[in-house]
DNA sequence: ACCTGAACACCGTTCAAGT
DNA sequence: ACCTGAACACCGTTCAAGT
């Protein structure tokens, strides 16, 4: 009674998926391969293509399912601005740097690759990521009784910023940087950007 | 008369930084491989391991000149804050941008990989880049009448807002917002984050 | 001291053949 | 419909041998 593999996997998909994510996770997305996912995953080589076009396109699968596990997150840490907005956006921008921090193989592979991305289904979930951050801002400004005006712009500074701080640490260029932690660089800049939105509109206001 | 090629190319590890700045010019970090930059160059695969230990120690030398040369262009955009800081600072970031526009497959390389960039070299270099940015944020505050106390911070904060902005224009992540540009976003955000600063400064003062 | 040639392991990808 | 086996081009890397 050994145990055989049957010829058809049954969810391959799902696991070479899980194999990649794991290979995200030891080395970054420069060791992920299709053959050793395969390999792990205990089929050929050439199985996968029938799942996926390129290693490229798995690649992106992987990434789409990182901006919505991502989205989830900070959505989550925001929690609808509770119990203040001062509070919920210090509470997203800290949950946005543990996310970089807790799997750095896969933030990297949302943002690193400058070619690989180009997929609209991959494109759109960044978007959604996006939107969360932009509605957060909004709720922010109306708390503090600021128009909603400018919050796209703001939203995408705010965005900008984050992901500054998160690829600086990841990639270490913040290390040198010993006394300062990259939660506290970001919540003080984060704090500046959304005080100078707010005066702004007040002195506008008269 | 036949053309031929000297058994000893002369100044092959030249030859090869060249080619691969043009490989990564043309596809970015994943194309740079050091069979293809020899091939270019006219020699064997095995030729270019008399002069660099491997593919990612060739990543790192270009990663290390690629900070030089943006260290030279950020200092030369700031130009001693001329003729006032804030144009100045306007100008530098431009400039930064306008490196990682023109440039993406090199700036990715500078930043990019997660884990190649460990080499000490490299390190120095980008740290000296940093140095730039923080004497450029120390003469503004001056110029303003503010205390440089907080210097280093707002240098990492503007480092990394400047960089955001790069990364996610470069991953094409920015295009969605096409009414606004990248400079303009950074402009906007990197004028609120020391207009803040100056007024904290300012206030403490009384 | 610097480079070639041959070799090996590995990877992406294709395709005819198996279940 | 899904997977294997064999094949090809390519890449990183090593090493003995050539100049």
């Amino acid at each position: 009674m050994t145990i055989k593999r049957k010829y058809h996997h049954g969810a391959l998909k799902e696991a070479l998926v899980d194999a990649a994510l794991e290979l995200l996770a030891e080395g970054g997305p420069a060791s992920l391969s299709l053959s050793e996912a395969a390999k792990r995953v205990g089929v050929t080589a050439a199985a996968p293509y029938r799942h996926f076009a390129s290693r490229d396109d798995l690649l992106n699968e992987v990434a789409r399912r990182g901006f919505l596990s991502f989205g989830e997150r900070i959505e989550k840490a925001w929690d609808e601005g509770r119990p203040d907005a001062s509070t919920a956006m210090w509470r997203m921008c800290a949950g946005y740097l543990a996310f970089a921090r807790d799997e750095p193989g896969l933030y990297s592979a949302m943002f690193g690759s400058v070619a690989t991305l180009s997929a609209p289904a991959s494109a759109a979930a960044a978007d959604h990521a996006l939107e969360i951050l932009w509605r957060s801002v909004v709720a922010f400004l109306q708390q503090r009784g600021a128009p909603a005006q400018g919050a796209r712009k703001l939203a995408l500074q705010v965005w900008a910023l984050a992901h500054g701080v998160a690829m600086l640490s990841i990639s270490g260029h913040l290390d040198a940087a010993k006394d300062l932690d990259p939660a506290h660089v970001l919540d003080g800049a984060i704090r500046n950007l959304m005080e100078s939105a707010i005066r702004r509109a007040e002195t506008a206001r008269g």
